[in-house]
RNA sequence: GCCCCCGUAGCUCAGUGGUUAGAGCGGCGGUCUUUUAAACCGCGCGGCGCGAGUUCGAUUCUCGCCGGGGGCACCA
């Protein structure tokens, strides 16, 4: 078969046919030339010219003229093709096409008699030559390998795949847009760091040959950013890839993008606001139309109160390990009971309440062990002023109110140091440059990490992450 | 890392311990100037993921490996 494709290639050049030109000018989208007789009647012709250029989708022929889909990114169109308007040698060559080459098509819009608007051709010209068959036309390629390791045949058999794609670009600018103007500036930190910090997880390693040392491919953006609010850039974003070196689920790829925001001035209440105006924004301008109702405010619970709702325990009356695990057993609940009191709370969050948060939620104010960069709560001892966003069942945003107090930062790195000996291995590595950068003066600031994979899924109704990221990681 | 499931034509799939493994789409040839998963006629384009074993005989049974999916663990 690819004989074929390869004999008729050979077979162009030797009649002088270049089967791979440069360029093809004067191309528009195939959405616009419907768009320009959408009011057209079956039947009825236009004088209307239009370019298009896409691949070949499918062809029906009918002997002394046939029908071709060719598609682009916007759509796709029929195009009708007659012996008597193309002449023999045109319309023999544009029948031998193979399905997947790439062609540009000039012609007048008409509507046939089905009703189906179409580009009756004058003229055309093969673009590039497919060397290989495409999916199959009518089932598409549903192989979920295929789908995932060559994206590209995904994109052109599948049109929901396309769909995505864009809509994913479409809610990146659409954070953009919303960041840049309330006067966030958009700036770029290091990927490759000598030391990781700003997340508790592990880091994927890697070498510098000339300066011999080992870096770490970042975790999160937080601690430089932060680090830009000391430098008085005031309101700063990156929107960008972090790196841990955790396993693949549904909800976690090793690379993933976070979009991090810090705002000088601001708490977490403020972010919160922002959070759920953005996503709002977001979901207006992608059109979201699932069952999440994005619309303004969002449900606020704290922490204690939907633990407490969904299990009966009571977090804050339970404040060590012991007795947490008492009163969870006394719900009929079962914890690892090696795990320390914060990681139990968390086990509590993350499979008692945070599957049944389906509606956009905060869950507010979370223990100082699981926060090692929040800031004290205002007025509850022993919590820090953060919050988590949850929707569909799943985090996608998480804040605080900075802690910019360096010397407590400096005992929060200590504490870190101290679980790290204990053998927690997503503790946080020591920052000097960090707390003395605290030391030079940060503003009272908010800031935020929100996972951009996750939120796409949430405005596309996906319930995988590789579904949203176009080259997730394979195993 | 663990558990379960899957791996047949370019694509989507069916199938059997036994003579030359099937269908649709795609491809090739033919009929057909408004069809649309076009239709109709003709042609199968593959040693059934890889390796070993059981067996007179394996695509089909067993084991291992590779690849994938789902779940768990990990992780936010």
């Amino acid at each position: 078969m690819d004989e074929d494709r390869r004999g008729k290639l050979q077979r162009l050049r030797e009649r002088g046919v270049e089967p791979f030109p440069h360029a093809f000018p004067g191309v528009g989208p195939i959405s616009v030339v419907h768009e320009a007789h959408a009011g057209l009647e079956a039947g009825e012709d236009t004088e209307a010219v239009h370019r298009v250029a896409g691949r070949l989708a499918a062809r029906r022929g009918h002997g002394k003229a046939a029908f071709l889909d060719v598609v682009d990114r916007s759509g796709r169109i029929q195009v009708h093709a007659r012996l008597d308007v193309l002449g023999q040698d045109g319309f023999e060559d544009l029948l031998g096409l193979d399905l997947g080459d790439l062609v540009g098509v000039d012609g007048t819009a008409f509507k046939s008699r089905r009703g189906e608007l179409s580009l009756k051709a004058t003229g055309w010209t093969l673009l590039a030559k497919s060397l290989l068959p495409p999916p199959e036309k009518f089932h598409g390629l549903e192989d979920v390998e295929t789908r995932y390791r060559r994206r590209e045949l995904d994109l052109m058999a599948n049109e929901e795949s396309r769909a995505l794609f864009i809509l994913r670009s479409k809610v990146v600018a659409a954070i953009r847009r919303w960041l840049d103007a309330r006067g966030f500036l958009e700036v770029e930190t290091p990927v490759l760091q000598p030391l990781y910090g700003g997340a508790l997880a592990r880091p994927f390693t890697t070498h510098h040959n000339s300066l011999g040392r080992d870096l770490y491919l970042r975790i999160a953006t937080e601690l430089y950013l932060k680090r830009l609010i000391v430098g008085g850039l005031e309101r700063v974003y990156e929107l960008g890839k972090d790196f841990r070196n955790e396993g693949l689920s549904p909800k976690h790829n090793p690379e993933f993008t976070m979009l991090e925001f810090y705002e000088a001035y601001a708490d977490y209440t403020d972010i919160a606001s922002e959070l759920e105006q953005l996503v709002a924004y977001v979901a207006t301008e992608v059109g979201y139309e699932g069952e999440i109702d994005f619309a303004t405010p969002w449900r606020r619970v704290t922490l204690r109160d939907a633990i407490l709702k969904e299990t009966g325990v009571d977090v804050l009356a339970a404040r060590d390990r012991g007795s947490l695990l008492a009163a969870a057993a006394g719900q009929g609940i079962e914890l690892d009971s090696t795990e320390t009191w914060p990681r139990l709370v968390d086990d509590l969050l993350s499979k008692h309440v945070e599957p049944k948060l389906a509606q956009p939620t905060f869950i507010l104010d979370y223990p100082v062990e699981l926060s090692p960069f929040a800031k004290a709560h205002r007025s509850e001892p022993g919590l820090v002023e953060r919050f988590e966003c949850f929707a569909g069942g799943m985090e996608f945003a998480n804040a605080f109110t900075e802690l910019n107090d360096p010397d407590e930062q400096r005992a929060r790195f200590e504490e870190q140091a101290r679980l790290s000996a204990q053998g927690e291995k997503e503790s946080q590595p020591y920052d000097e440059d960090y707390v003395r950068a605290l030391e030079q003066g940060m503003p009272p600031t908010g800031g935020i990490g929100v996972g951009i994979d996750r939120l796409v899924m949430l405005m596309a109704g996906r319930s995988s992450i590789r579904e949203v990221v176009l080259f997730p990681t394979m195993r």
